[in-house]
DNA sequence: TAACATGCCTTTAACGGTAAAGTAAATAGG
DNA sequence: CCTATTTACTTTACCGTTAAAGGCATGTTA
């Protein structure tokens, strides 16, 4: 019933506690017989060590906090999934919270992850919270710490690892561009850094095309699908019509398509578009999507490698800022034909459940 | 730098650290004006116990170890969200891993929770892992443990939550025979039991409804959309042909749609299509998917509440098996038309990014 | 007024492990 | 052959916290 100890396997081998634990932890002063007496106890009862004694006087938990705005959107999900790979081949685990984009949650999680002593905090934080204060003090009591896809505490000194936002949204309006697109709009997020900067990179793409983009060509919306709905309802009601359209993430370039096609429209013919964020899925959607995709594999991984750079130690961090270079993904909703990627290929192996 | 402990407050203060536990763990033997002092100090140096040392002497360690097949698949990110929800409000954190439906992987990742010492373990375990036994012990060591989803392991005891995947299949097929379909095949998921499950369901319906299905029907597959693609070619190619499929999952179904487009046929005019599992984005295919679904929130729910039953320890603890009960998710592939939830309606909200 | 309870705080031990310093016996060196 | 060194352990202390038991004034009861 109780678990095996150290302590029981020195009593019945007759020796000490730490006589067993420099075997385990494969000390040369220990001789052959009684190694081989010990490991041999060790087999016969199963045991493992208690992890949380070891982290307790290793001071290391071998643990990464993981604090995402939202569980089920599968961008952070990828993310995780690259971030699980690399974590688990260094034998750590993975405390995952969810904010559900609320700051004070955030902060919980993440004062909770402190007090649970995790070597290093993987964070994307979400918007307006004011937990500046907080991750500064996190930051500096040396905890490692890298903040991932969004871009805001621009006062807090740790890892980042994003996309270039801006060429987000300059590739998107540019391969509308080359498309022969010219009314096109523009369904913005919320008011957070990254958003804002695939924003600009719109109205730099459309400048440099010798366009200047209408102010009612831009829609402040979310980062919702109902938002990108709503905002192409308004968009609908243009007169001159707009021609196409660039949604700020996925969810709501989805949205938009719905509105279009309510509206007896058809995307890409009457007005072709064009998300971000390269959302699972987007493949199969009724018109598949176009979209600015980033690794999110990699964005997981290169995370994973600056936090564990961190904990590693050398304490000459200086704190990197990863761009991981956006790409386009050519699927039908922008006009294009996609080269070899109609239906007429079989779909490629995804997940089995 | 050093995080401030108990002792640094009981030193600067001139009392003794039990008592600082005791004020922070509200014990009614301390003065008050010693318990105003503690808690001033604390306050002032912002002290966060330690939940290492803490989870030590009380041998809990509030955190749950979640083991799902895959991180990538949304049915089981949703059956985490709805965990995450119910762990949160406990203060519990969840220590997630993906076995990546790799046996191996998953035994190890068990063993690290249990040295972990995770105070209960849910877990969707991989077809034919042989990881009873070290389940067995798990269990019998009075670890808590809950199954989900899938229904393997029947020496193992311990409380299940899942779905009842015969109704999910005869519910599918009956759906399609009230469509009219007569000709109904079956695209069969893997050796695993509730995927057999769902293959008897969509048998025992056909026969309910006097109608014998030709073997040929039933394509032996996976659960991944390559394998829906794959056995849909094969059904295509029967004499005379099939009016209808029910696919084991939501992916084979998507595959199976492919093939059919591929073919030039139309669905569901040509052919009827329903899957299992109600997938995340399923409403907004190429032809919105209609599906059996049972709730991931509910069952991540349920499976939490029950390992909390068992961890709060009452000793007699009956093991559950609770049942999650499907329901028909009616969209465009069976052929119906589903009331009020066609293309003329906003979407729901979805979550941002 | 001795016996007893009460309020308030401290001491001791423990949780399960690791590191550093100590020790006794075997081996080596001069 | 007697002192260094090495080998193979053990002892002690500590990680940060909590529980159990202990101590000691002061107040209450018989």
């Amino acid at each position: 019933m109780t678990p095996t100890t150290m302590k029981r396997i020195a009593a019945d081998l007759g020796v000490s506690i730490t006589t067993v634990s420099k075997v385990l932890n494969n000390h040369a002063d220990i001789g052959p017989a009684t190694r081989a007496r010990v490991l041999a106890r060790v087999e016969e009862l199963g045991y493992r060590p208690n992890a949380v004694a070891r982290s307790l006087t290793l001071r290391r938990t071998h643990t990464l906090g993981v604090v995402i705005p939202d569980l089920m959107h599968s961008f952070f999900v990828e993310v995780v999934a690259g971030l699980e790979t690399v974590a688990n081949a260094r034998g750590y685990g993975l405390l995952l919270c969810s904010s559900t984009e609320n700051p004070r949650k955030e902060r919980s999680e993440l004062e909770m992850l402190r007090s649970r002593q995790v070597d290093g905090i993987v964070l994307a934080s979400v918007h307006g919270s004011n937990n500046t204060e907080l991750l500064q003090r996190i930051a500096a009591t040396g905890g490692a710490l890298v903040m991932i896809d969004r871009d805001d505490h621009p006062r807090v000194h740790c890892h980042r690892v994003l996309t270039d936002d801006e060429l987000v949204g300059r590739m998107a309006t540019e391969h509308l561009l080359a498309q022969g697109r010219r009314a096109i709009a523009h369904i913005a997020g919320p008011a957070i850094t990254h958003a804002k900067r695939r924003e600009a990179g719109y109205v730099a793409a459309l400048r440099d095309a010798g366009l200047e983009p209408r102010p009612e060509w831009i829609v402040r919306g979310g980062f919702m699908d109902a938002d990108g709905y709503h905002a192409m309802q308004h968009l609908l009601t243009l007169d001159p019509p707009i021609d196409a359209v660039f949604a700020a993430n996925d969810p709501a370039a989805i949205g938009a398509m719905q509105a279009i096609w309510e509206a007896g429209l058809v995307v890409p013919d009457d007005i072709a578009v064009v998300g971000a964020g390269d959302i699972a899925h987007g493949d199969l959607l009724r018109v598949p999507l176009t979209t600015v995709g980033w690794s999110k594999e990699e964005l997981g991984k290169r995370a994973a490698e600056l936090i564990f750079d961190q904990i590693d130690g050398r304490e000459d961090v200086a704190f990197r800022r990863v761009i991981i270079p956006p790409h386009m993904v050519v699927r039908a909703s922008c006009g294009e034909e996609s080269p070899g990627a109609g239906a007429n290929t079989p779909p490629q192996s995804r997940r089995q459940r």
